[in-house]
This record gives structure tokens, C-alpha cells and sequence, in this order.
DNA sequence: CGTTCGATGCACT
DNA sequence: GTGCATCGAACGT
């Protein structure tokens, strides 16, 4: 880790959660776990805005899985999806209201053994590129699962620190895998990185 | 190349 | 009982 290494503050998930999507680009998912350290820049991200949004989890209202997205922003929002799959989010802008980004791509940058080895487990054959690339992919190979739900990215084991990447040209576009609300452009991703999932990703520039 | 489809578990109706 | 912010193997071009 560089020595000008530092955890991205709670006041920076107060802003629009677009902006913060936008801005998460270049900062660095780190989880230090017990089998050491593993983290990723990220590289793809996608913004869930309020009730009003119909692929928010929250657009039916506040439930038991969906209440960390009501919480103080700053902290992970963690959930299983298709019974297999856990995708973390950082809830943003204000308590009460529901509005959270999706991590959905990194580059990996440190504890690819470990990220090697997680991955592996689960039979996965492809190159360092494909360890993070895609929601449930990167919370295997990072090791985070339930016991992150409601953890602080400041203070937590599962962190966002700024590293001193910048992230190369943004590219914008819809959101991936949903049903509703396919047609807010509200996913955002490092223009040809080899990291990014779906479109985009590769030589999509 | 492309598309289809099964695995898998929990929240919600 | 149904549907899902997924993944990758198994097909058909």
C-alpha cells in the first residue's frame, strides 16, 4: 500500500449518489481479513436512488433486508442475490433516505494469492483480469459475505481508501441485470479496462 | 462468435 | 410459491 494511502471520510457518501458512483472510480475496496489483506480499484460501479427508482431495493419501501439502505451513509449495504451471489453496496446521501452504489468491478492490486486461492475454490480457471470482474465475483475473491452487512467503510475491516489512482476516462451507460429501470443510465466504469464486466469491458472504450 | 439455461437460498407476497 | 442488482457451462451458429 502506497504511504499516501487514506480512508475515504464518511462526508464523502453525503453527496448525490451519482457523484459518488462517478467519484468511487479509482478509490480501492480493501478488505483485511484473516487471511491477510486483499483489495481492488474500483473500476465499474452502478447508482440505486430512492424509492422512486424501480431497481432500487428500496422502491417498495423499507423491509428487513433492504434497511441498512435507510442507515447513515458511509456503510456497506451487503446482500445474497440468486442464492449464491453476495454484492456489496456503500449506502450514500442521507439517513432515511434509501440510496446506496454497487461495486461491480476492480482491478486487483493487492492479495491476488489470496483472491487466486478464494476463487479457485469455487473452480474458477480464468486470468488475474477475471478475479473481480462482476458483483458476486469480487465479494468472493475479497472474502466479503453477511458479516460486512452495516460495517463502516471508514473504520471497518471492509474499507474504500484512496490510494492515489486516478481513474482513466468514465463511461457512462444503463444498468446491468435489472428488470425496471433499465432506462436510467446510471452505471459508470473505466473506459477498456480488461476488468469491467459486461459491456465495456475490454476494448469497449 | 452468439444465446440459453440450471444452480441456489432467501425475502417477500 | 415466486422472483431475483449472477455466473459460467453447454450448446448452436
Amino acid at each position: 500500500m502506497p504511504t499516501d494511502a487514506r480512508v475515504v471520510p464518511a462526508r464523502f457518501y453525503r453527496q448525490a449518489t451519482l457523484t459518488v458512483a462517478r467519484e468511487l472510480l479509482g478509490k480501492v475496496l480493501v478488505h483485511d481479513g484473516v487471511g491477510g489483506r486483499s483489495a481492488g480499484i474500483i473500476v465499474e460501479s452502478e447508482a440505486y436512488v430512492g424509492e422512486d427508482d424501480p431497481a432500487c431495493h428500496a422502491s417498495r419501501g423499507p423491509t428487513a433486508r433492504n434497511l441498512p439502505l435507510y442507515g447513515p451513509p458511509g456503510r456497506a449495504y451487503v446482500y445474497l442475490n440468486y442464492g449464491m451471489h453476495w454484492l456489496v453496496n456503500a449506502v450514500t446521501e442521507r439517513e432515511g433516505k434509501p440510496a446506496a452504489v454497487l461495486v461491480r468491478a476492480l482491478e486487483p492490486v493487492a492479495g491476488l494469492p489470496l483472491m487466486r486461492e478464494r476463487r479457485a475454490a469455487l473452480g474458477f480457471k480464468g486470468n488475474d483480469e477475471a478475479l473481480c470482474r462482476g458483483p458476486g465475483n469480487l465479494t468472493r475473491a475479497l472474502g466479503i459475505s453477511a458479516v460486512h452487512n452495516e460495517g463502516d467503510l471508514e473504520t471497518g475491516a471492509l474499507r474504500i481508501e484512496d490510494w492515489g489512482y486516478r481513474a482513466g476516462p468514465v463511461r457512462r451507460g444503463p444498468r446491468i441485470g435489472i428488470r425496471a429501470g433499465t432506462e436510467r443510465p446510471w452505471r459508470f466504469w473505466v473506459a477498456g479496462s480488461a476488468c469491467v464486466s459486461g459491456k465495456g469491458g475490454g476494448s469497449g472504450g
